[in-house]
DNA sequence: ATTAAAATATGATAATTGTCATACTTTGAA
DNA sequence: TTCAAAGTATGACAATTATCATATTTTAAT
């Protein structure tokens, strides 16, 4: 069993305002699991009794809608922690997670979390100045689905996963996603966002390698994302 | 001033942890205001060091976009707090609180909700599963903006004026949103907004009564709004 | 009570976006 | 390696939604 005193991505989440005492009495009950690309870590609906902790790769945090496609809400990144919501609310999962990319994530039981919510008052406050943050997006997420056009949004989109994931040896978007996906993040239909791509390219814009996409200019991208 | 032990509200958010001790500290420092209808309570970037309480009267949270549209993002009613997000996350508003009817607020000093956020861990608690059930509807929200259509939303939004603020003395909902109001908790422009109220009339399954609007068939609209 | 301003309503039209069909390309399993 | 399946791409067309113009009604200030 690692440890999670000396787990690097750490550092980046709520789990940073742990003592050592509690990071120790947190590596003796978490569990460790491999998630390949494609797999879900949780599903919608379902009773999670506990949290994620993204040790490595991306996942989606999505939601089937009524039409039958899937909205993706957010994108979760190593460091950060998954499922706090539904465990704080004591509810089932409101989304979907599914890995975008191999994952490797440690599962703490509810239980260990809630012990550290009444003993230790900075990790609570920590964790609530995540979800405020999270709040925070969701609610500008909202705003630009309502009132940007999708091709403001498709801008937007590209210009966030380069700076949130970096690019490739190529210069292009590390994190790979299908046409469908990103059609799913920004809210439209795979057709109109691979359009809109062939748009963007013959404005010269962005360049398409292969399923890979490249920022060229990302200045006209951002004038077009507002 | 008037006693918070006393305030029938208080019930309804988490103020309810509070011990008497609390709340007659509390008592102590706020301050009441009362806000006429089309005034704000706080503005987008505006620091507010502190929460309002509503005691009276139903506000918007909104934000302006690029577009210079205003989408609003929730409504607030009797009983919830105001301004917890910010104050959190030590970040001006990033939404604008404007009264849609005569309101009365009390206001909060940080230092104090952060003192009992220290002290009491159930009022903690209390406002983190406020936070988590805000940002479910958020992501809900958004998944219904980016998916259902115009007409969808409306219907949906008609249901959820009702059932959330009633009717009046006509069966007409009773909260009062101007068509510009509705246009923008639907995300649409106001003429489309307007046009599909009359469609819904004509359907018969709406009555506009002058600018007021009542449910006629509501199990027709919630099979439009899915 | 009068009247200007604001809100509501509707038509005409254009722009955006979705849907269906089909072709091409890539991927992965036998 | 081969081939079916999945993913990407593009065209044609329909549906939805926005925009602009204009009329009507309501509201509120004088």
């Amino acid at each position: 069993m690692s440890k999670c005193e000396q787990c690097i991505v750490r550092q980046f989440s709520s789990l940073k305002a742990l003592s050592k005492d509690e990071l120790l009495k947190m590596a003796d009950c978490k569990t460790s699991y491999t998630i390949k690309k494609g797999e879900p870590i949780f599903e919608e609906g379902e009773i999670t009794n506990g949290i994620y902790c993204v040790k490595d790769g991306v996942c989606k945090l999505s939601k089937l809608s009524s039409n039958g496609k899937d909205q993706i809400v957010k994108l979760v990144k190593p460091g950060e922690l998954l499922g706090q919501r539904s465990m704080i609310s004591e509810e089932p999962a409101n989304l979907s997670a599914v890995a975008i990319e191999d994952m490797e994530v440690c599962f703490i039981p509810k239980t260990e979390i809630i012990q550290f919510f009444t003993q230790n008052n900075q990790f609570s406050m920590s964790v609530m100045k995540t979800i405020c943050g999270d709040l925070k997006e969701a609610d500008d997420h909202m705003v630009d689905l309502a009132q940007k056009s999708v091709k403001e949004r498709l801008a937007g989109t590209l210009i966030y996963l380069e700076e949130t994931f970096g690019t490739d040896s190529d210069g292009a978007l590390r994190l790979q996603l299908s046409r469908e996906e990103l059609a799913g993040m920004i809210g439209t239909a795979t057709e109109s966002c691979i359009r809109l791509l062939s748009e963007l390219k013959k404005s010269g814009w962005i360049d398409l390698i292969g399923k890979k996409i490249k920022i060229v200019d990302k200045n006209k991208l951002r004038r077009i994302a507002d």
